[in-house]
DNA sequence: CAAATACATCAACGTTTCTTGATGAGGAGA
DNA sequence: TCTCCTCATCAAGAAACGTTGATGTATTTG
C-alpha cells in the first residue's frame, strides 16, 4: 500500500502528496558520484565489491562505506556467496525515485486556490 | 544538444552514459526536507518568498539559503517584482532529474560483457 | 526624509557526511 | 592449522552542509 509517496496514514487523496522525509532521504543516497558510479555499474547485473572496486578505482573502506548508504536507502541488495558479496539494484526503489521527481514535474490542479494562508501582510496582490 | 546525461564531448552513442558530477549535484539539491516542500509548493504555481515563508514555517535567512542552493541547482527561478522576489519551477531541469532516474534504472543491454576489467585475482568466477 | 517591508548575504557555530588507515571476521586453500 | 583473500566496521580527522542572528540593500509608504 505503502508507495513512497505518501505516508502511511496520508490524508484521503488530494494531488498526489509527496513523502518529503523520504524523498529526501532517497535523494541524499542518490547525492555522491561515487554512488551514482556504482548504481550505473550494476544497471549492468550484479556485481562483487572487488570489481566495483576496480572499476571504480576506490579504496576498499570507501566503497564498503557507500554501498552501505546505498543498502541502507534500499536502492541496492548484497547476495553473500563464499567470501564475496555480489550487490544488485533494487528496481523498486528507483521506480519509487522516478515517481517522486514525477511527482514534482507535475502541476497541480491549475492556479492555486489561495486556502486562506496568509493572514497579515499585503504580499503579492 | 547538451540534456543534461552526456557530457558536451560524450563518447559517440553507447547505452546513454549518465553525467555523474551533475546528477550528484541535482540529487544533492534535492536531498533536503524543506527544500522538497518549497519544490512541492511551486508546483502549484509562482510563490514569493513570504509565502514560502508562512505557509513553511522557516526563519527567513534559513528559506532564502535553501532557495539559493534550488537556484544554483536550476530547479527553481526567481523574478523580482518591486520589493518581492517571486520564485517558479524551471520544469526542464526537474525533467532532467526524471530523465536522469530512469536512465539509472534502466538495465543496459543484456548481461554484461567482461570487457577484460578484472586482471589480477579469481574473483567471482 | 524617515520608517517599514521584503529579501539577500555574512560570519559563527554545530551537525552531518566523506575519507583514510587500522582492525576484525569469515571463507578458502596450502 | 596457518595464511591469504574478501569484505565490514571502527575511530579520527577533514570537508561540506544547514541554522541562527546580525547586517545590508532596495523599495514602498507615510
Amino acid at each position: 500500500m505503502y508507495n513512497g509517496l505518501m505516508p502511511p496514514n496520508a490524508a484521503p487523496a488530494g494531488p498526489a502528496k509527496l513523502d518529503l522525509v523520504g524523498a529526501a532521504r532517497l535523494f541524499q543516497a542518490l547525492s555522491d558520484e561515487t554512488r551514482l558510479a556504482v548504481l550505473e555499474m550494476l544497471r549492468d547485473g550484479e556485481r562483487c565489491v572487488c570489481e566495483l572496486q576496480d572499476a571504480l578505482d576506490a579504496a576498499q573502506s570507501r566503497l564498503s562505506f557507500h554501498l552501505r548508504v546505498l543498502k541502507e536507502a534500499g536502492l541496492v541488495r548484497d547476495r553473500k556467496e563464499g567470501r564475496w558479496s555480489h550487490y544488485s539494484l533494487v528496481p523498486d526503489t528507483l521506480g519509487v525515485a522516478h515517481d517522486m521527481v514525477r511527482a514534482l514535474a507535475t502541476e497541480t490542479s491549475g492556479r492555486r486556490g489561495r486556502k486562506g494562508l496568509r493572514v497579515l501582510g499585503d504580499c503579492c496582490d
